[in-house]
RNA sequence: CGAGUAAAUUGGAUAGUCGCGGGUCUUUAAGGCCUGAGGAAAGUCGGAGCUCCAUAGGGCAGGGUGCUGGGUAACACCCAGUGAGGGCAACCUCAAGGAAAGUGCCACAGAAACAAACCGCCGGCAGCGGAGAGCCAACUCUGCGUUUUUUAACGGGACUUGACUCUCCACUGCCGGUAAGGGUGGAAAGGUGAGGUAAGAGCUCACCAGCGUCCAGGUGACUGGUCGGCUAGGUAAACCCCACCUGGUGCAAGACCAAAUAGAGGAGCAUUGGAGCGGCCCGCUCCGCUCCCGGGUUAGGUCGCUAGAGAUGUCAGGCAACUGGCGUCCCAGAUAGAUGACUAUCUAUAACAGAACUCCGCUUACAGAUUUACUCGCGGU
RNA sequence: GCGCGGUUGGCUCAGAGGAAGAGCACCUCCCUGACGCGGAGGGGGUCAUAGGUUCGAAUCCUAUACCGCGCA
């Protein structure tokens, strides 16, 4: 993994808290100062997203979509990022624009 | 050519750039090479391997299966057949043992739903009424005969009334026969026809359906024939009977390593006890157990974890499912869970859909494309 | 991943082979100056879906869909 991922419910729930929220069509993000040089990022897709298949997919659109941008972004914070049920559909570069957008308005 | 039936295959491809899981190599944090989802990976419906509980034991209960023969590690699966139903046919569908072992249920309707008499039909007895006939008595009439007593007597005839007897008809009541017909119902006591009868009836006969015996064929389900007695309602996806099978637990099973901690507290029970043991009993093994109070863990690691009832080619056996021999091959193993982004070309830029211990089946979802065999119809030669 | 359970009026639930019920809610009328309470009456159901067994299925059997629970 090139990125560092979130997997305890605590730091889950922390940064529900205590982030800051932005929804978009295909997307919400929250985020929040985590103390540390690097970010750490989790994704979710829950069931409302789809079968197996396409969470499977929105996930991996998602992680291409941090990779890609990872220069972009300031460092220093913990991501959550929830995928919506229309981000299978449509080309790769509205995920990066709206993507973009919401992180600034977080505060990225 | 059209319509259809059965089966099989495929399930986007190629190239480039940047990335991801696993293995391996080189050298020291990077690079090279190889490899990386499905026919259903799904539902978790059936079965098995494997795990621990006893080396998984006995009996009862419970559960499952249910035409026959075979296949298989096993199955509720598969193959071949039998029977029943559907289709012109190719072909398809079927939980398809037993209702003459017992019990229950069959609402409403109907007389009656495991056994019948409501209407009807027939016979007998009794009563009442009507019609006809016979006989007797009485009354009236007489145009007939005889006598002479002649406005009569006797005889004959006719009519009316009454009693009795017989026959027939109708009604009522009682007793009995009847299961043909009516009506009810999903279902009513084998069906159709003929004979027969007081009326009817397997009462008798023929054919059909069903039951049983015997014979023949078949491993068998069963089929064909023969003879017999003429009759048995349905429901077992109601209880049940019969035959066969069946212990529980599920990889969050289980094993090892590491780390942390505190039980030296209180109460109760105890060998005729408690636990393993899960419905019960037996049997086996172990010796403390239960509750309260207090403490620890909740992001530990490794193995199990992929070479297997494996794939593929060929030969042999078998109608087939399948089995055996030989050769070749190794084909995901993650642990929040690996396949994405971009570009170009082909056609209309594809369906259902993502391994989580493994395997065999079943079921369900599925755009499009291709192939094979067969059936029916039309046309041509 | 493995193992279980459920689906009946708008809601919560009974009914376990003979065809649909209760409470709350809703509507109408009475009561009240009015509202509420109270009283009387009424409407509303492909019993999750599809097949099967049966004369007859919400009920029995099979499959499917959806919802939920437990196990480190």
């Amino acid at each position: 993994m090139l990125f560092q991922t979130i997997q305890k419910k605590k730091d889950f729930n922390f940064v529900y808290k205590k982030g800051r929220k932005q929804v978009g069509k295909l997307m919400v993000i929250y985020a929040v100062k985590n103390g540390l040089d690097n970010n750490r990022y989790g994704i979710i897709a829950s069931k409302k997203v789809g079968n197996a298949v396409i969470r499977n997919r929105a996930k991996r659109r998602l992680r291409a979509f941090i990779c890609r941008n990872e220069g972009v972004i300031k460092n220093g914070f913990d991501v959550i990022i929830i995928a919506r049920a229309n981000i299978i559909t449509g080309p790769f570069k509205e995920i990066e624009n709206e993507g973009l957008g919401l992180m600034k308005r977080v505060g990225l």
